[in-house]
DNA sequence: ACCCTGATCAGCT
DNA sequence: GCTGATCAGGGTA
């Protein structure tokens, strides 16, 4: 793998803003994972909000300070990282110091490293590499070890994409026991973009 | 549409 | 120390 320019990760203060615009503003951002096998990359199409001690949905209902939360109650712009079953899913840590909300990066349009994501995911079928939270973590080989880390520098890193055009929102995805908050437009998504890992709102 | 996989946490026992 | 629930995915039917 060879003339991959050098990415310029967002700054700081591009996480400094509300978290359900924030997961708007990620739309279209490039997210890269260097490792040594190489660069992997594609477009955010796809988010989801989690709005902390109000949110039944979100990890941090209630304020829930356990070691796997921790990292959400830090200033936003790092990495929070879990295991859902057998998948790690990655989200962006939102809100200022103390707020513990975090945004869930849902889908991903490929754009650098497709051999690897391949291979990584044992497959070639292009459409089906990164349109879900557990499929593009597979693919850029994001793992629990990344948990704690900024996406302002390597290995992991946000960076300018390209204009989203048409966004779309709705309810959030697998939450059904979550009272109220299931029926919340907190997803975000690009309108018709073919990475996104459900069409319906 | 069901079946399996299985990290983490809360709430028990 | 165990059990059920959770922001899935892949396989089989």
């Amino acid at each position: 793998m060879k003339d991959i320019k050098p990415y310029a990760p967002l700054p700081e203060d591009f996480f400094q803003q509300p978290t359900l615009l924030l997961a708007e503003a990620l739309l279209g951002c490039l997210l890269i994972k260097e490792t040594e096998e190489g660069i992997a990359s594609g477009y955010i199409v796809e988010t989801e909000a989690y709005m902390g001690p109000e949110d039944r949905a979100a990890h941090s209902f209630g304020n829930r300070r356990t070691k796997r939360t921790e990292i959400m109650f830090n200033e936003p712009g790092f990495v929070y990282t879990y295991v859902m079953h057998t998948h790690c899913l990655v989200n962006v840590v939102s809100g200022p110091k103390e707020k513990p909300e975090a945004v869930l990066i849902r889908g991903i349009e490929p754009v650098d490293g497709l051999d690897l994501m391949k291979k990584r995911r044992k497959m070639d079928d292009l459409k089906n590499l990164t349109n879900g939270p557990g499929k593009l973590t597979k693919a850029l080989n994001i793992t629990i070890d990344d948990y704690g880390r900024r996406f302002t520098s390597p290995p992991l890193m946000i960076a300018k994409g390209i204009p989203p055009g048409k966004v779309t929102r709705g309810k959030r995805i697998g939450i059904d026991n979550s009272g109220d908050a299931r029926n919340y437009p907190w997803r975000f998504w690009i309108a018709e973009n073919p990475y996104v890992s459900r069409n319906r709102k």
